[in-house]
DNA sequence: GAAATAAAGTTCCTTTTTAGAACTCACTGT
DNA sequence: ACAGTGAGTTCTAAAAAGGAACTTTATTTC
């Protein structure tokens, strides 16, 4: 299978990959919640190469998580902004992040830790059922086969 | 900067990408969640390159998401099973999976669905802080830096 | 007991992607 | 007029992925 014929996959781990699932992609996101917005940032920060960081915002774009918004008329300039849809990708981030910080040894201090915008206090994502409110892993969920054909 | 360098950030986004975050690498722990557990059934159903497989295989191994063992001697034959570090990415996942069912369209019903495994009831992940109880999303979560320099 | 099948890779060659650096284009400020 | 800024594009070389065939150690079928 080719990498970009994830997208007509049924399954919501292949398509959310198709969008979000390729290198970098994920880091721009990252720098997005960091408040980054405009290209010359992501690519200082990134050290990605441009030609690479303007495939994968044009993507974002096109998949509706990043918006491309004029901030200068004459020379038209552009800087991405995260959608709402963009925005709603916090959760899968803050997810990642823990499980880094318990299983990926580390070189140093992380560089910034998640505190509550209310409280000030640190927070620490954990994931439950909505309905319920019992914690959710892979020993309290199972997955549901709908049709027996491979996902 | 090279893809092969992300592990030596201090970001940890940037370390967990650093062992999932190239391409197929989730699609074969979704796998692995799915109950796969042998090369020739993730080649099968992923339609990865042999060739691409074993090296992730083999990554996957040396980052303590997954154990080889042996089941068979002679002929040696060894499958692939989740650690407890790999056990614990599910919420990444199911994280991930929530967003692509919300933002990514599909081309049909998803092949699976999640339910509980007590009561098998349709689950709804959420993210919540473990201390207070409270929806953690872009709203309420701040990033606190602890030194200015990028992530 | 020879031939086909199986499982887990490896090898080889081609195509696609990424890295790295330089260049363009439309201005701005000095 | 000349250097600088910001968002890209273009070019070439290196790295990674795709695709198919081959290897190795057995087991099953004719």
């Amino acid at each position: 299978m080719r990498w970009n014929e994830l997208s007509k996959e049924a399954c919501p781990v292949a398509r959310g990959l198709s969008v979000v699932g390729d290198r970098w992609t994920m880091l721009i996101l990252r720098d997005c919640f960091l408040g980054i917005r405009r290209f010359e940032q992501f690519q200082e920060r990134l050290g990605i190469t441009r030609h690479v960081l303007a495939d994968r915002l044009r993507k974002l774009e096109a998949a509706g998580v990043l918006q491309r918004e004029r901030y200068s008329e004459r020379p038209a300039r552009y800087e991405y902004r995260l959608t709402e849809t963009g925005k709603d990708f916090y959760p899968v981030l803050l997810s990642l992040i823990g499980w880094a910080n318990r299983h990926v040894p580390s070189g140093g201090p992380p560089p910034f830790e998640l505190v509550s915008r209310d409280t000030g206090e640190r927070i620490e994502p954990k994931l439950i059922d909505g309905n319920t409110g019992d914690p959710v892993n892979h020993r309290t969920v199972r997955a549901l086969w709908r049709d027996e054909k491979t996902a």
